[in-house]
DNA sequence: CGTGCCTTTGACCATCCGGTCAAATCGCGC
DNA sequence: GCGCGATTTGACCGGATGGTCAAAGGCACG
């Protein structure tokens, strides 16, 4: 038996196939959608049959909730590797920097993300409120002292945070349209890079 | 026989029930994307039974097609209004508040875009590459004339465009995230708006 | 080589859902 | 109040899809 998603994987195959499905489902869902996504084609992609996937995940929520949970670490790392002891303005630029990387990077992540958010929220609902709102209100903090020293422009943390998160994350969802406004041959990145640096440069300083 | 969507409704009850299955298609497409959606519910929702919107509307995708339609004339005509004429800094600060404003008062037509974007566009495609495209070049291009002349910070114009998009449609798109983070009693709108004016200030400033 | 567990699968089921159709009903112009 | 097109609907269809099940296959270990 291997249908307890969360309890960890035993053997070889066990490994091998739970991560085919979670590469397989990123791609399937990120693209498509939880509704649009179906069990037949992120199997297909695993190389499974239907039933054999259903073996190591219960169900199509399973799935999708799986991913969601595995990428939650990695999104917010970024966010928790702010230094409170680190310069102010270097620290934030280096937020922008990862979250950017991040988006460039995983952007079948971003997208999964974003669709979730989308709908509401249905499945990481709770999370949230809960360990989201509570590492942005510590990091909220962290930015409000360096704002009392007078070492960043006083500015409301929270939605300093959301602009970063925007600013990034427009890159990775939205990427048609940005590659369709920019045409052919230009790196959205590279010039993203620069100028998201420069805005924020000119937003900081005190 | 009303089968064709692109005609002008004749009679009253024409123009009525078109109007409630947009405005039904409109509310379940933008919470629940377009697989997500069932005509049963958009029927329901509209008063109608389902052949009844399909005596409308030759299909799901008829009804998802008119409303992106319909979406596309407001959801540009902020940065149509752009005036070349008028002074640099505050026409960009004029874009961001009325684009701020779509986001607030028009969340569900922002949340059916972005849902289409998000999918790699698969109905508006060539709107992308062609009308938007070039409407961000003749903007962008006013805005380039103005950087010549010394009245707008040196900036990569479509970046400054994207900008003020991933900036004020998060605020519709990602309200879930947006309310948990903040926590309630708080109002996102009332806060983005001085920060997103202080942001830009700041960056365009030459 | 045999036993027992892990893994895989073909066949199948129930449900949902977009769309059709023929018939009923409505309501406007005469 | 009649005729006729516009509108509405119950019943139905076919395909897609999430999920089940019992049986088969593979593999490690005695």
């Amino acid at each position: 038996m291997a249908q307890d998603a969360g309890a960890a994987p035993r053997t070889r195959t066990q490994t091998r196939n739970r991560a085919a499905i979670l590469e397989a489902g990123l791609e399937v869902f990120s693209e498509k959608g939880f509704r649009g996504a179906t069990l037949e084609e992120i199997a297909r992609r695993a190389r499974l049959s239907k039933p054999n996937l259903l073996y190591y995940y219960p169900s199509k929520e399973a799935v999708h909730l799986a991913l969601l949970e595995n990428l939650l670490d990695a999104w917010l790392a970024p966010l928790v590797a702010l230094d409170p002891a680190g310069d102010p303005v270097e620290e934030v630029l280096l937020y922008l920097r990862r979250k950017l990387a991040l988006s460039r990077d995983y952007p079948r992540e971003s997208r999964l993300f974003a669709g979730e958010i989308l709908r509401g929220a249905p499945h990481l609902g709770p999370v949230l409120g809960g360990r989201l709102a509570t590492l942005v209100a510590d990091k909220a903090a962290v930015l409000r002292g360096w704002m009392d020293q007078g070492r960043l422009a006083r500015l409301p943390p929270e939605h300093l945070i959301f602009s970063i998160w925007a600013l990034t994350q427009h890159y990775a969802d939205f990427d048609v349209q940005v590659r369709a406004v920019l045409g052919a041959g230009r790196d959205p990145y590279a010039e993203a890079g620069p100028f998201l640096e420069t805005l924020f440069r000119r937003l900081l300083a005190p």
